[in-house]
DNA sequence: TCTGGGGTCCTAGGACCC
DNA sequence: TCTGGGGTCCTAGGACCC
């Protein structure tokens, strides 16, 4: 059997933890920029506050209920997850664990007798909530797909299941199946929710009866195999061991405020391929390939959101780098050659990718190996930076004054990494 | 006026090789 | 006039996730 351990309103939880307060009251949490909302407690929720609809728009509702608004504070919601996940470890072991996202876990429970898991995870549940002030749900069943199911519906009727269900008969996992829409099932999202729709496949319970060979033509070949499998409580979707190295590591952000002079976006793409370079050495990993983008504003008042087109190019250097100064000089070339001239820029990006291990960098006949100094150097600065969860050191490309910066006017504050900023007991 | 950021996996199709 | 068969590698783009 499979667990999902799934934080509840994450970000807004962080929030409640420094501000008890607000415990039973509507919070919501913004997005970089303050752009649109990520978090909302489920009185945000019965408001009808809409998830990732823009900031502007929720305003004067927002306003009238008195809904409390943070933006995000990622140094506060980092260090909580960390110890909402080292919790996890030490209820079920460590390498039952596997960390999916920020605020969810798979734990790995195959070892279990089953008529312990429903009393294992009301103990998982209440443990995470005495050590880090965090509420989870969690849902058990034989594969992630179900166990997905499960903690959905735990979800959806707290009160009923006190935030925990366990699918552990054919009778209950069929039950569940047939209360699930399908647009509720992990891995179907708004394109092929519709086309289910269209072909009146309505619940879980329909698509867990259609044809191997139907899902292989429909719904995006092997993934759609995959799920039906998983659905049927088969395992098609197998625990990740340990910690995979990404593949491709990417820093990109809107604006503060639109920019209309090269010079700030250079200082940007250097900050972006910074932070970048400095996620690729904490996995021990050189990138080969530096792409830069940069979106000039949409010319049009349309009503709607839409991307503008995004202007890109890359450079394949001689030899993979981990090193900050030999990525930012290719990323801020890239920015001359897709610059233009009297446009308007609201976004900017960094990606590396040809990811290796730094240990084994194909050694390249015409360049001199990687100075020991640089290496040195990375290592202090990452150290310093690490330790205050920000670029307290940077270089001289990325800029001082940075007008193009993200605006976070209502930043709660970094109550466990910062000492001056710690939370105060009168 | 104001709409996030960072990933993964898969497929199709083109270029190229023998 | 006729124009194989099998393979690899790469890229772009689609779909999804939180």
């Amino acid at each position: 059997m499979k667990a999902i351990v799934d934080c509840n309103s994450f970000y807004c939880s962080c929030e409640r933890v420094f501000h008890p307060e607000l415990d039973h009251k509507p919070v919501v949490v913004l997005s970089n920029n303050d752009g649109c909302i990520i978090s909302r407690s489920d009185e945000a929720k019965k408001l009808g506050v809409q998830m990732a609809g823009p900031y502007f728009k929720a305003k004067p509702m927002i306003e009238k209920f008195g809904v409390s608004t943070f933006s995000s504070n990622y140094n506060l919601y980092g260090d909580l997850s960390w110890r909402v996940m080292e919790t996890l470890r030490v209820l079920v072991g460590k390498k039952n664990v596997e960390v999916y996202s920020v605020d969810e876990a798979f734990l790995d429970l195959e070892e279990m007798p089953s008529e312990k898991l429903q009393q294992l995870s009301i103990e998982i549940k209440e443990t995470v909530e005495r050590w880090t002030g965090i509420k989870v749900s969690v849902g058990v069943a034989p594969t992630k797909v179900l166990s997905k199911i499960a903690n959905h519906l735990a979800k959806k009727n707290k009160v009923a299941t006190q935030c925990v269900v366990v699918l552990d008969t054919e009778e209950k996992i069929n039950d569940a199946l047939r209360r699930t829409p399908v647009d509720d099932i992990w891995g179907v999202g708004r394109q092929y929710a519709e086309k289910l729709y269209r072909f009146q496949i309505n619940t879980a319970k329909d698509l867990q009866q259609m044809d191997i060979e139907w899902a292989k033509k429909n719904l995006g070949g092997v993934m759609g195999v995959r799920l039906i499998k998983e659905l049927r409580g088969e395992t098609a979707i197998k625990m990740e061991e340990e910690l995979v190295n990404k593949r491709m590591i990417a820093t990109t952000r809107m604006f503060g405020q639109a920019v209309d002079n090269i010079k700030d976006i250079k200082e940007a793409i250097a900050t972006y391929t910074s932070r970048a370079a400095e996620k690729l050495r904490r996995q021990n990993s050189a990138a080969r390939t530096v792409s830069v983008f940069i979106v000039p504003k949409e010319q049009s008042h349309n009503t709607y959101f839409r991307h503008g087109p995004t202007i890109s190019s890359y450079i394949t250097l001689p030899a993979a780098t981990s090193i900050t100064q030999e990525l930012i000089k290719p990323a801020v070339q890239l920015v001359n050659t897709l610059y233009e001239e009297g446009k308007i820029y609201k976004k900017a990006g960094v990606m590396l990718s040809d990811i290796v291990p730094d240990d084994s960098i194909q050694g390249n006949l015409f360049c001199a190996p990687a100075k020991n100094s640089n290496r040195l150097l990375m290592t202090m600065m990452d150290n310093v930076n690490f330790a205050m969860r920000d670029d307290v050191l940077k270089f001289a490309a990325s800029g001082t004054a940075r007008d193009w910066k993200m605006r976070q006017e209502l930043r709660s504050k970094r109550y466990t990494t910062r000492w001056n900023e710690l939370y105060e007991i009168k």
